[in-house]
DNA sequence: ATTTATTTTTAGACATATATAAATTTATTT
DNA sequence: AAATAAATTTATATATGTCTAAAAATAAAT
């Protein structure tokens, strides 16, 4: 069995991995989870004797299939609690981060189990990201992030990739929400930020906000 | 905010102090969280720098007005997630224990409140047990425990104040649930066990359960 | 290619929570 | 009341997870 801090550092670099590119480094997981460097090193290395990271000094590192395993199912846990408290507890999208970062370190498979029964085994969370199945797989789905995303097109807000609440209040406050129309004009070299326009009112959203906003592919 | 341990240790004396007599001893302590005596003297010496508990060397210990308002509301969460866990999930009354003792120190009273107002405000867990309410009363019932009801009397079993699966189990081995109607002939002097009869059957059972069974003052 | 800057790791310390073994206090016997 | 037993505390050690400061390795700049 994991602790709390064993998982969130797993958890952390499924993220990161996802994200970026497949070697992840000690200052992002230090970003990532705001730790010291040190501590993050000194974390490796005990992941490492545990056999669930594949950890090269001053190279970087990624999950085994072990630690994968673990980090999916954190994710999955994650997610369905989120759901759990916005669909069933009546909670909105910007408050449930920090519960689940709790919730997920819960440790009864059964529980999983039951929860995703009593959702009627929800595909997405209430962020839009999709939940990882019993058998830790993530379905692809065909989302591209607004940073990614061709100029000069339209699509739909379909999810977010970052839930904490400072993000999400500011996507209220831009009036996008999941199902939100969008048009995208085009993207600033300087800064990567996105022109685009949100019922029908022109705004420019920073390549930060960008490269968490979920569009469909056309 | 408290550590795992702190509200396990607080628990523990607010349910020794609700069986037994006002004042805790260590080794009481020690036997119910299953530790040293060595470790619950130093947890001891921390909580009361921390003022949550009145501690006397060599002599016990209680809870003050701050550590039975934290201990309290550790077990109206343990409660109210044991009735969720039965109530929505549908897990059996003998399996719930070990996941609530997990889910009781999530930290959110918002969440608590939300669990509460979806439960639809219960006043009674799986177990016959009275839930705390939110601002730390604990109600008062018209019950005892068998081992302190008159002899030649009959009752009905209204919960049980102990909820591990070992118990539980046994209990439905006897034919003990709530709503059983039970007879209660006589108590053996020698060891405190009672005389009873469940649908007919005449029984005898030990103190020990008897102390964790609830029946209906009359 | 040497210097400079950045990143990462190691060393040493601290806080929490636990354990065993030894010492101390309290309770019980005779 | 002295001796013995039981309960409790202290001393010491271990494991986890964190930190700051110093050292080492890697990357970038001149």
């Amino acid at each position: 069995m994991n602790t709390f801090a064993e998982e969130n550092y797993l958890k952390a670099i499924l993220s990161l991995s996802l994200q970026g590119g497949e070697l992840v480094s000690t200052n992002e997981i230090a970003a990532e989870i705001s730790t010291s460097a040190a501590s993050v090193s000194d974390m490796l290395k005990k992941l490492q004797e545990k056999d669930l990271i594949i950890y090269t000094k001053y190279k970087g590192v990624s999950l085994n299939m072990k630690g994968t395993k673990i980090a999916v199912n954190i994710l999955r846990k994650h997610r369905l609690w989120e759901t759990f408290l916005v669909r069933k507890l009546e909670f909105n999208w910007d408050e449930v981060h920090e519960v689940a970062e709790q919730l997920e370190h819960i440790k009864s498979e059964e529980l999983v189990d039951k929860l995703d029964s009593f959702l009627n085994f929800p595909k997405f969370d209430p962020h839009g990201e999709v939940i990882p199945t019993k058998d830790g797989k993530i379905p692809k789905t065909d989302r591209v992030t607004l940073s990614e995303i061709e100029e000069n097109t339209n699509g739909t807000v379909l999810g977010v990739t970052f839930d904490e609440s400072s993000f999400l209040q500011y996507l209220n406050k831009l009036e996008i929400q999941i199902g939100t129309e969008i048009e995208i004009f085009d993207r600033i070299d300087f800064d990567k930020s996105v022109n685009i326009s949100i019922n029908n009112k022109k705004q420019n959203v920073s390549n930060e906000v960008a490269k968490h906003l979920l569009i469909n592919k056309k």
